[in-house]
DNA sequence: TTGATTGCAAACGGTTTGCATTTAC
DNA sequence: GTAAATGCAAACCGTTTGCAATCAA
């Protein structure tokens, strides 16, 4: 990620932000995000963390998903822009799916109806290989 | 539907709440059903409302997606067990679409990785062609 | 009678915002 | 110099919970 976000000025804070969400094998939350900041050694307040996972969010730069708990779960999105995910509940490690059929499947659906603007979520959440060889601790 | 909810008591409020989902053409939040019991004349507790649709939801009585705004929506859940929706972002009303696709694309995807318990999560929404010849009310 | 259910209000968790200060340009 | 970005703390919003009062069985 190259920093196409909406901010017009460059700070070590943005960077910071999108350097450690680069970093994540997963979906993380912005609140753990900034844990990871701060664990890194630089202070940076929790807003500007938020502040800048949205403006991230509105330049398309990242994907987000509904967290379990109401909140929300941000990771960098691949340039070849796959939107689908397969997500282990208990580690977060995500990995794209193929979705071509699922993405037929929708534009289908559109056509056959008698709605305009049809937008479609899909999450697949499981268990990965290593989590399942491994005692829960996630919860 | 009759109630199968996981109370051991039935009461007014209970039924109320039921009752006033039932009549409900779309998704609805719980907010908005609590607004409605209590337009219909009947006092009733907001938090009243959250644990009836707890249980309902615990006994699979509803389908429950993601508000944009962070809030979740209900809906009774169809006898038929469909489980996936196109919902309009404007007025709410909702109807399940057939998705027997998606069901076997999940399926193979689960079959083709390494991951266990596999869930998935798939949400259409779109603008009805009532609201699209009507002005944007709803936000 | 008795314990499930209710209602209120306060707590909660994640997110957003107001505003003075700092900083990049 | 100037406006964008930051940080703090308070506000916000939907939801959950503690607890005394109520009510179905």
């Amino acid at each position: 990620m190259n920093l196409p976000t909406a901010r017009q000025r460059a700070t070590w804070q943005s960077s910071a932000v999108v350097e450690a969400l680069t970093k994540c094998h997963g979906f993380v939350s912005a609140q753990d995000l900034h844990t990871r900041v701060v664990a890194g050694g630089t202070h940076i307040g929790l807003s500007t963390v938020y502040r800048v996972l949205r403006d991230l969010e509105a330049t398309g730069s990242v994907d987000v998903v509904q967290a379990g708990g109401g909140g929300r779960l941000f990771r960098p999105r691949p340039a070849d822009g796959h939107r689908h995910y397969l997500i282990c509940r208990r580690c977060g490690h995500s990995r794209p799916v193929d979705s071509q059929a699922v993405e037929e499947w929708a534009e289908r659906v559109t056509a056959d109806c008698d709605f305009a603007a049809v937008e479609h979520t899909v999450e697949l959440t499981g268990v990965c290989s290593g989590c399942q060889s491994r005692p829960d601790s996630t919860g």
